[in-house]
DNA sequence: CTCCCGCTAGAACGAACGCTCTATCCAGTG
DNA sequence: CACTGGATAGAGCGTTCGTTCTAGCGGGAG
């Protein structure tokens, strides 16, 4: 009743209903500009919505509406980072190809469009609490999605724990580097450490 | 005849400079809600200064300011970094001491004095060169004084430059999902998965 | 002494902020 | 038909923003 009804056919583009375009429009104006960078005003515009759309989808104002754009963030790029994983041989040549494509996407938007859930988060760290929550959900989705993928490599559980945290960190640690300095380098280097560092880990054990 | 002249003794805290005092104030604040989310009221008041004295220092403005915030907290972190770096027996165990340190200093401001440079340049991506060249030196910086630590423990040139990107990349992004999680774990986990790394590269190499 | 100048001090400006409020539109229901 | 309630529309609230500007301070140089 909410959204669909009209047609699953695969993703229509043309009607986005009012509520989605605007959650979609502060998601990537944050990713862009961070929190406080972003006005309410300006996602409207862009959203072609008008502020008073935006306060009757989102009562809780602007903390809520980044609740909702770190959320659709985060959906995003889980489903491209399932493909990522789903798609390589083996978990450490899925790091090199996530890599290789956080970079494209980076280098494609002109260096501005890096993590969207860290720009919103960060900023708002000891103010808005919901912020935060969903900033941390988001990451420990991203990483059970690199842990399932290398306990199906046959790594050890706490291994694959560990691992699936240092994947995380480091690539969104090298999207950030590769943002501040412009070059890809940073992303494809540590893809490659990363794989390094599974392959320690990997079905060869004998100890 | 800009700064020292007095008393050129250890560190002395009282007589702190005008300037100086509006550069810090501006680092720690910034560090903490970004550079949107900051104002220069505040940070006048923060530093004991007036605006006038703000746009006396910095008539460049805000922009200005965030630049001399970005070099100051640059400074701070080479100097611990350089620290923690040559106390360590080996490079393996100054990554573990790395972000050891870096948890603790974390956990004490109650997760929210991340890094300093990140959450300045973040959000003024597009917007404000200067910002951007000032962040992307200091992390070049940084990784210099890695790199310098790696090649003091006999790893070829090329390899020590790689790790180095990653020792970066990694403990920004680990320290970036240590905050927003409030959680020690993914530095710690990536303090030893670091070491390991760097340990495949050691001396004991015969290829 | 007088002058000067680096520095301090804060009032004031236009613009933009988040948010509230009322008014209007329109499909669905009786 | 009238009525209703979700959705749209935007003027306007008080506040804060970055910046500008003028006035005053205090100590060394002539």
């Amino acid at each position: 009743m909410k959204t669909a009804e009209q047609d699953p056919t695969k993703d229509a583009e043309r009607p986005v209903g009012t509520r989605e375009r605007i959650v979609r429009a502060a998601s990537l104006l944050m990713q862009r500009q961070g929190y406080d960078g972003t006005g309410i005003k300006q996602i409207s515009t862009e959203a072609g919505a008008t502020l008073g759309s935006v306060y009757h989808f989102f009562p809780g104002g602007k903390q809520q509406l980044a609740v909702a754009a770190i959320g659709h963030g985060e959906r995003e790029f889980a489903d491209e980072l399932r493909l990522t994983l789903d798609g390589a041989a083996d978990p450490a040549q899925a790091m090199i190809d996530c890599a290789h494509r956080l970079a494209e996407g980076l280098r494609e938007s002109d260096w501005i469009e890096g993590c969207p859930v860290t720009s919103t988060a960060l900023g708002t760290a000891g103010r808005a609490p919901d912020i935060q929550e969903a900033a941390a959900a988001a990451f420990a989705n991203w990483r059970d999605l690199v842990y399932a993928r290398l306990r199906r490599a046959e790594i050890a559980d706490d291994d694959a724990r560990d691992l699936a945290h240092t994947v995380i960190s480091t690539l969104e640690g090298a999207e950030l580097a590769a943002q501040v300095s412009r070059s890809e380098r940073p992303l494809l280097t540590a893809g490659r450490h990363l794989a390094q560092l599974i392959d320690l880990y990997g079905p060869t054990t004998d100890s």
